[in-house]
DNA sequence: GCGATGCTTCGCCCCCGGCCGAAGCGTTGG
DNA sequence: CCAACGCTTCGGCCGGGGGCGAAGCATCGC
């Protein structure tokens, strides 16, 4: 009776309190130490570098040692759109932790996910790719040769991309919107650039993104909502 | 520190062994009954009934009372999906209970994911379906008027689904492809019409569809697979 | 070398939660 | 009405696993 994969080990790493609370940690994207998250899950040192072997051993994490330092990261993008996909699905079915408030509304909009952008913003970007046909979805998701410019506009070099890695490009389905966004090396990259542009900040500590009023103007500009999506953007 | 959707609920609630076999079974797609839940999880009638409670209240399953039988299914496509990306992440990190068979390899071609079809044939169907516009990616998924009639042939009624409920076409991970196939009420009418014009069979108590040689030549006929995707069908 | 810091391992406690036996409740069928 | 059946609730057992204190290893700085 039993086929396929064993869901109940991997669901059961992350269906304990402090091992959630680290791997939301994680998903802002820093890699952090072994204090860092045992800080972040509210629990002693020992018992975090305890769910910390676990969640490595099941696969979830990725280690780092460093000088006498070990940084933790998510195993990759699978793991983060996993965990995405788990928050949308208890989000809908109102187990919360926290009352909605205004901070809430702020992480709709625009948020990390892991490496890349998530929320409203990352939803615009990831459609109008599409809609200009930078992205073809036919067979998977996939870079075309179109792209206009947008890439090198913002001082990303596809073809680096490319031969630095199989899989450029990924979809995620977003947590509060329930669309895909544009994860893998690109969706790592363009996040990389839109911080460095200034166009964006991120807040410590938090998966929160804050675009500036000019960084969002340019946003807007660069990646335009087709007439349907309802826009994120100011008019 | 806590900020988002409480994840850990969720996951605790698929993390249990016997909760996870229970809802395995149920992405067959059928209604079960909470005695051959509890004979599918190999637990007692009473145990059961306490993992089934939990499961309902967590939303994770709908109930529907029948005399004196309780039929339970899945509360939703998103538990669908979310179980196929489980499966998709516990497989890809080794964590099977089962050694890859002949079994396996079957259930990759073609199976049932809750309520619509998954697998290889799914996926190249997905990708059929978007290549010749019928489902426009562009911002979310949905269907467009143009479809070839396709959907005629196999005497599907879309304005009769449009009417029905408000989402129609849906994304699903698939578990093995690590791609999209179709779900929503569009992917749940074309399995059962597969499966009543005799192009496929499901074998019982499993997740497993077989397709006819003259069912595969249809499929294949009706959702032919681009140049560039592996076919799954032969030549 | 020494102590401080970051992290792990060991040992133990203890509680949460899965499990079943027995009993209770509702429905069906005679 | 009673008996059979499906399912749930209650009570108690028990094991697994999370939790921390204390000690053990590494690494860094001096």
């Amino acid at each position: 009776m039993a086929d396929g994969p064993d869901i109940a080990r991997v669901a059961a790493l992350i269906g304990d309190p402090a091992r959630a609370a680290i791997l939301n940690a994680l998903m802002g994207g820093h890699a952090l130490t072994a204090s860092e998250l045992a800080r972040e899950a509210g629990v002693s040192p020992q018992t975090a570098s305890g769910h910390l072997s676990q969640l490595h051993d099941g696969g979830l994490l990725a280690l780092r040692k460093q000088g006498r330092h070990r940084y933790f990261s998510l195993a990759g993008d699978e793991v983060a759109a996993l965990l995405e996909a788990l928050d949308g699905l208890a989000a809908g079915r109102g187990h919360l932790r926290t009352r909605p408030g205004p901070r809430d509304a702020a992480l709709r909009k625009a948020r990390v996910c892991y490496n890349h952008l998530a929320g409203e913003f990352a939803v615009q970007m990831f459609d109008s790719l599409v809609a200009r046909g930078a992205i073809d979805l036919s067979a998977g998701a996939a870079l075309t040769g179109v792209n206009d410019g947008v890439f090198g506009d913002l001082g990303i070099d596809v073809a680096a991309l490319r031969a630095g890695r199989p899989v450029v490009v990924r979809e995620c389905l977003d947590w509060s919107m329930r669309r895909s966004h544009l994860a893998g090396s690109l969706g790592r990259a363009i996040m990389t650039r839109l911080l460095e542009l200034g166009w964006a900040r991120r807040t410590h500590g938090t998966r929160l993104v804050t675009f500036t009023p000019e960084g969002e103007r340019r946003f807007c500009q660069a990646f335009p909502a087709g007439p349907i999506t309802e826009s994120a953007c100011p008019r």
